[in-house]
DNA sequence: CTGAAAGCGCTTACAG
DNA sequence: CTGAAAGCGCTTACAG
């Protein structure tokens, strides 16, 4: 079957009451919508979207821009693809289609992005590794282009939506946590780059330790990047140090696996050696030994939050998800590992 | 800037001279060349896609088809980021973008598929995660849409194009290497879908038994999910032995995780109570203790390797690449760790 | 309820 | 070397 023109030649009747039939407009005789279905459904029919487009003037497609570190990096293991199935689930209810642009190692974000846009290959885009300051911002707001972010900016206005984990939230409460367990000396390590959840969650570290009256020393923060060969850097160091800190927030999960493996070379192990609290959970932090502590939160449901966002950014959709929130902040819990005892299972450790 | 026709008149030209010269056909004047790139440059004109596709009948995109599980399998790691990777770097050379389509969990994969053929949004089509008997082949087969697969299928013709790795090759001399250590008991893990890999991983491991004048044992093969669960309960299966094989093959680097923990939680060591040889570096393998034996690749050449296969299928770049090989299997380079140690080091350890 | 016709933005034979 | 014109496949006001 190749187009509608000949579809509507088989049946005997015009190509724009095929077409009206096949898009649910209600002008259509009952009958006459019943043989066109059926025949497209016979006949293999389905619109090019090509010509679709170009008349719509829209692709009723939606774009996610991924960049190659947030699919390498330890996003990669559940997160992310769980965030898709959400984001999916919201906008198949509208038939809009979701496809996933990743820029290229090496390729300028920006550049990539403008490409994209030009095109109008997508009616909208959902963006995420969001910057401290972050161009795509100010770009896509000018470009018109209706999108929402996964992580908070500088460059976002007050019309921007987005969704962003609590990373100050948790920094802060695994502080209070392992200090209720008797820890004094608390480091945390997070990325080196200009990524903004690194500095959330060193705020929420410095706020934490405000509230337990403990005061913050720059030693104590490590910066590294947000992967195995990152945690075994932090170990490293650590294990030098002639006054070691007895505990340690990661922001990502998978510097664990680099940081036990540097405890274990060393002789020495993580849980009892030194306290670990990570940012999100995995299925890696799940069956390490010790089991890491963490925090948790349901991707999908981040999914469908940004889909719905993004839906009511979309003038055609707009009405019907007029009560969606414009940011959030998401909750996340605390999962109870093996990686930071209570003072009663250290001493029996010890 | 909104079209071609409003930079043609922009700069006093047809809209047809402005299109061959962004074009880049021969038969345009130097100087109008350089004025309609310029121009273009300034006012950041891109031609819309819609208008282009419908008119030439083609998109000038790929798209890649990735399944829900193939990305939350271990292979998201940095497998599959680097394989596309090496693809776009291909196509980049002829300016075609890859897009991925991402078939939602649920949804069925011929369905998804289907629907993206029909909707003519990408020229061709890169599959993955491959099975036995895989519809999708003769499906693409038959609607003409060029394609090449990451992974073997029966169902593949003589005419259609595909990478795979040698898992065949790696299983046989994964036992040849175990044997020589001094195994003679070697077990082996592979997941119990009917993704192809599975099998091929299993018949080189039969290959490998055959080699050494060992006994094929339907015991010692766990089917298990390529996964960190998964390998935990094969690790507990094998615990609970009274006659424990003391090595094996798995197919899924993520496996190890959970098998290291189920040892540990029982106070035996991998490594020294049960040889490990596993299917795929990763990060995570080169950062457990002990460190992972497994086998190594480049994935950004394969990634390159499927794109180049995938030109030669395109009418418009195939005299470019008739050099290419038809199917590939992708060999594979051990990398010694520390998990199966020569029995010089067992005793050592013992 | 249906048909005839216009036109979305682009590229490309064709004429000059 | 350039312009005028056709047409890719679709949807949609408009007329009836």
């Amino acid at each position: 079957m190749k187009g509608i023109r000949q579809l509507a030649e088989h049946l005997q009747i015009s190509t724009g009451t095929v077409s009206r039939a096949l898009n649910g407009k209600a002008d259509v005789n009952a009958e006459t919508r019943r043989r066109v279905l059926e025949a497209a459904e016979t006949l293999g029919y389905v619109p090019n979207q090509a010509g679709r487009s170009l008349r719509q003037g829209r692709s009723r497609t939606i774009g996610l821009m991924l960049s190659h570190d947030s699919m390498v990096g330890g996003a990669s293991d559940t997160f992310f693809p769980l965030v898709i199935n959400g984001l999916q689930e919201a906008l198949s209810v509208h038939s809009l289609d979701l496809i996933l642009l990743l820029c290229q190692r090496g390729e300028a974000p920006d550049d990539f992005l403008r490409r994209m846009v030009a095109q109008r290959i997508v009616d909208a885009m959902v963006i995420s590794s969001t910057r401290l300051e972050d161009p795509r911002f100010p770009f896509l707001n000018k470009a018109g282009m209706p999108f929402v972010s996964l992580g908070r900016s500088h460059s976002a206005t007050a019309d921007n939506r987005w969704v962003d984990l609590d990373f100050e939230g948790i920094a802060e409460r695994a502080v209070e946590r392992l200090y209720q367990h008797g820890h004094r000396k608390i480091a945390v390590a997070a990325p080196d780059t200009d990524v903004q959840l690194a500095e959330l969650f060193l705020d929420g570290y410095r706020r934490g330790l405000a509230h337990c009256g403990l005061d913050y020393d720059p030693d104590l923060v490590f910066r590294a990047e947000a992967h195995e060969q990152g945690g075994y850097a932090v170990g490293q160091r650590i294990i030098g140090l002639r006054n070691r800190p007895t505990a340690i927030l990661l922001n990502a999960e998978m510097m664990s696996v680099g940081l036990y493996r540097s405890f274990g070379e060393a002789g020495l192990q993580p849980g009892r050696d030194l306290a670990i609290i990570a940012e999100r959970e995995s299925p890696v932090g799940r069956f390490l030994l010790p089991r890491l502590t963490c925090f948790r939160l349901d991707p999908i449901a981040v999914g469908q939050m940004l889909g719905k966002m993004l839906l009511s950014q979309l003038p055609a959709f707009a009405d019907l998800y007029s009560d969606v929130p414009t940011t959030k902040i998401w909750p996340m819990e605390l999962v109870e590992g093996e990686s930071d005892p209570p003072p009663e299972k250290q001493s029996g450790l010890l």
